[in-house]
Order: structure tokens, then sequence, then C-alpha cells
DNA sequence: AAATTTTACGTAAATTTTTTACAAAACGTG
DNA sequence: CACGTTTTGTAAAAAATTTACGTAAAATTT
């Protein structure tokens, strides 16, 4: 989150000499990140521990952290900013507020992913013999999404939204199986379950969940985004959109691993479609 | 100027140690910025007055004063230009591009969205006695996903990625029914048909498409975004992103319109899930 | 209202970090 | 190969930050 909107926010939790400092920074953000604690504490008038506890206070490491925090909230162009719907907010305001705080969750879950962890899971989908996709609720959109996708690539594909065939299926596992896991709490039973007899049958078994979620437990390889969920809404939102993207990052590794040749075949799955398309005119039907 | 585009440019006039300063910093800029002259020093294996005339070179003050450039031009963010993934691309590289370019058409998606016709369409839905959602290919997914949304609504919701279905339902279509059709074109054939259908048995008849296509033609509304599909990637990928952010603006409009006492209503869905979350031991079945 | 506990704040010392000064090594050049 | 130049490292100095601790102020209790 942005420091220096984190700093206007706890303005009132400082203490008296706290909020001296906060105040100075406040007023001049560019001159503090360019000071000392020595000058900073001159400026505000208290001594330089309080400069340093303030920065403490603040969750960071220490005064130097802090110069760094608020250089990046600085420079921060992000005009993505995270802001709740409320009660009176017109169609204007709403739709806006949603596209914005999408984007900022979006821009949150890219720093905080693991690009190794990334490449090792297109290493693994790349040798699979089958994928499966499998999610419940929310996420079981996310697993068709990502049906479509590799399906493209010619690759045995399965999808399940039920967790009786996601049993069924997981039972059936054998070695060369890659079982994809879609779970934002990463704390549905059911789900949790079928990882562990996907993984017992031999299958390996990724989890697209919160990192120390009893579902990330069970699988081999965990891929997590830091995307704090829309409490007030009573929905999942931004999660899902950073699921379908990590899907889109996944599915883009697989086809660069495939190389120039493989793309081919993406080019002839879609132009099969074009018999069941319209053209401009509406009505021909080969394009 | 981006400080790490600056290191990259002048690779070639530092001197063999500062190279490998230079390098070390490339190749990790976030650890770089949280560390000691010493740590980064050895890392580099090099001295620590080295790291401090390479900083000196880059026309800064000297370490600290460095580590505030470079933290500055981290959280700028964009160091990809070019937004199209390339062959040569790494996992970091095509990962970022895709974050990227996913956030840039929701921006330009948001900027071409006329909020009077959402508006119109949540007044639509809410007054709708039964809800259909129909996608096929990609779309499916969206469709999905909406369903997911407006069940936990309490309105009758019905979703289907099969034009048989599809087709069965728009005909035994009645007044006060809504059918909500997605589909990034509006070429697909039969999901014309299904939207002549449904408006000939007095459905009314949404369509989340591209202005002017055939399928816009057969709707009463039409929600359309400007979305630049990827063509070189053969995969619709930021489309259904947007279709799916548009279907959050909806939801959203939805429970707003519906007031207080039917937030709580979307609370209690939620809660009804709890049976089946695990909690933070992992075990214990009720939270 | 006084006493006691808690919290806030500053002084001074300790530590860490950065910078400077200088010397040794590497490099190129006549 | 010797010279000058540039680059690099060592060690010491300087600067900056952090810690430890004591006092003052505020809050709480008696």
């Amino acid at each position: 989150m942005n420091t220096l909107d984190k700093i206007s926010k706890h303005l009132n939790s400082f203490s008296k000499s706290e909020r001296k400092v906060a105040e100075v920074i406040l007023a001049a953000p560019q001159t503090a990140i360019h000071s000392s604690i020595a000058t900073l504490a001159k400026m505000a008038d208290v001594s330089e521990p309080t400069v340093n506890r303030f920065c403490r206070r603040l969750d960071t490491k220490g005064f130097p952290d802090f110069k760094l925090h608020l250089a990046q909230s600085l420079a921060n162009g992000t005009p993505y900013v995270n802001r709740h719907v409320e009660e009176q907010d017109g169609p204007d305001a709403y739709t806006a507020k949603i596209f914005e705080s999408t984007m900022a969750c979006l821009d949150n879950a890219r720093q905080s992913i693991d690009t190794v962890l990334i490449n090792r899971a297109v290493d693994i989908l790349t040798q699979a013999n089958q994928i499966s996709f499998f999610g419940l609720g929310a996420s079981s959109a996310v697993a068709h999404d990502a049906q479509n996708k590799f399906f493209r690539f010619n690759v045995p594909v399965i999808c399940f939204d039920d967790v009786v065939m996601m049993r069924m299926s997981a039972i059936n596992s054998t070695e060369g199986n890659v079982v994809v896991l879609f779970s934002h709490t990463g704390r549905t039973k059911h789900l949790v379950d079928v990882a562990r007899l996907a993984r017992e049958n031999d299958a390996t078994v990724i989890g697209i969940t919160s990192a120390d979620s009893p579902l990330a437990q069970e699988c081999h390889l965990v891929l997590s985004m830091d995307v704090p969920e829309d409490t007030d809404v009573y929905m999942p939102m931004a999660s899902r959109i950073a699921q379908l993207v990590l899907v889109d990052v996944m599915a883009t590794g697989f086809t660069l691993r495939r190389g120039n040749k493989f793309r081919e075949n993406l080019k002839r799955v879609k132009d099969s479609l074009k018999d069941s398309r319209l053209n401009k005119d509406g009505f021909n039907a080969v394009l």
C-alpha cells in the first residue's frame, strides 16, 4: 500500500511527537527521502530515535528502509488504487472503482508472484501426458477457462467442477498426470482431499491457492499470489481475475516452451472456428 | 530516466569490477535495494568502495542515494515498453508483460464503456424473474462465473455452454426472462440464432459483445467494450478478463440497487460455505 | 486528589554503515 | 621494460542509524 496514504491514514494513531514527524514528511516528502534521520528530526523538532520509532510503527525495518518505501510510493505512478464501493455510488462511480481496484490487485499480484515457480509449473505442464483442472464454486470458472486454453495445445485435458468426478479422476491418476487445483482460500475440504488422493496416486499436484493453506500443503508445487480479497462485498472478485491471468501466463509459457512449430497448431485451432462465424455482412459462412 | 535502463545502457563503459556490480544489481534489483553496501559488495565479489564508485558514476550522491533512485525506478514499473510477448522472453519477462497488457486492456475497457447502458442493464436484471447466461468457447467460463455470482442473489439463474440447451431454453422463454449472451466477436452463428430465438419468445436479450456485430443487432441492449484482442497469440485473453470485470460491475450494481437488507443475504450464502472449510489448524470442520 | 503504573520521549553510547585516504595491483603505452 | 594512468582493495575516519536506559508526562487506579 502507498506509504504516503498510510501515513495520513494513521495520523490519529500516532503520538504527539510522531505526528510532528508525519506532518513534516507529508509536507515535503521529496525532501524527507533525501534527508538523514538527524536532519529530519531537527525539521520536526523531535529526537532522532523518535523518527526511528515512527518508521518502525509503519512496518518498516528502520529509517533507511522507510525512505525506500517512501521513495517507491512517490515514484509510484500507479493511478490504480483499491477503492471500495459505497452505498451511494452511482454507475459511474462503482464501475470506475471496480475496474480500478481490479487493476490494482493485478498489479499487486504481479509483484508478489514468484516467476521461478511459474517456470517450474510450465516445466511440469509441458511434460504432462494429461492435465486436469479442478475448481469449485467461483474457481470452477477458472478451471473451465484453463481447460479451454490448454485444449488448444492438443494435450489431453480434463476439467471438473464436481467433487465426485474429481475424486474418481484423482483415484485413477497415474504418473505423468498433472492435476491443477484452483482455490483462493485453499481451505475447501473436498479439494484438499482430492489433492491428497491425486498425490497418493502418483499425479503431480499443482495448487493455485494461498500459501500456507491446507491445500498448499498437499501440493507438489504452489503458485500463490498476494491478492487481498474484497471482504466488504461477499463475492470473490479480484482473486478470480488474478487466477485467470495466471492461467494466461502459464499458457504463454507453455507455447513459448513448445516453440514456433507449435504455434502453427494454435492457428489451426483458431481457423477451424471460422466456419461457425459470420462475417461482417452477417451471413457469409466462410471467412 | 529509469536507473535500471541506465545501468544496462552504460554496461560497456563500466570497468571490470563495476560491471560485476551492475550485473548483480540487474539480476536482482529488489535484493539490491534492501542490501547494505557490504552485502552487495560481497555478492558482486568486489570491495565496498568499488560499489560506492559505481554509484557515483551513475550520477548519484552515494550508495544510499543510489538505492533511492533504484527504488523509484523499480516502483515506476513498466520496464517493458513492448507489451507483446516475444520468442526469447523468460518467465520474468512474459509474466510481467501479460499482467501489464491485461491491466492496460482493462484501462481501455473502462474508458470505453458506457455507464448509462450499465445502469440500464442493472435495471433489467433486477426486474428479471429469471436470468440465463450463455457463452460458448472461451466465453463459457464467463457465463459460468456470472451464474456463480448471480446465484448468490437468490434469483433463478441458468447457465449453458451448450448450443442445444441454449436453444431449448431460449424457445421456452417468457416475458420477464432475461438472457445475457457473452461473445467477444459477436459473430458466432449459433449464438446469434439463440439471441433471435430468445427475443422472439419475449425474453429481454442483453449482449456482452462487440458493437455493430451480428449478435449486437439481435439484442435489446448491448454492452460493448473496446478491447483489442491479442492477435499474435491465438487465444482470447484480455477480452475475457474485461467481460468478467463487467460481470463484477453488474453484480455490484445489482446489490447496490437491492439495498442493505439484501446484502445480508450474501453474507448468509457465504456463511453457508463455512462448514465445508478447514480452519487454520487444518482439521476443525466448523469455523 | 495522590499514588502508581504505563507510555512517550530524549540523551548518550554503541553499532552499523558509508565514505575517504592512500597504497598496491593491473593495464596500457612509449 | 619502465613509466604513467587507471583500477581496485585495505584500513581508518566519518557519518548515520540504532539501542539502552533514564526521566518526564500521561493515564489509570486507589
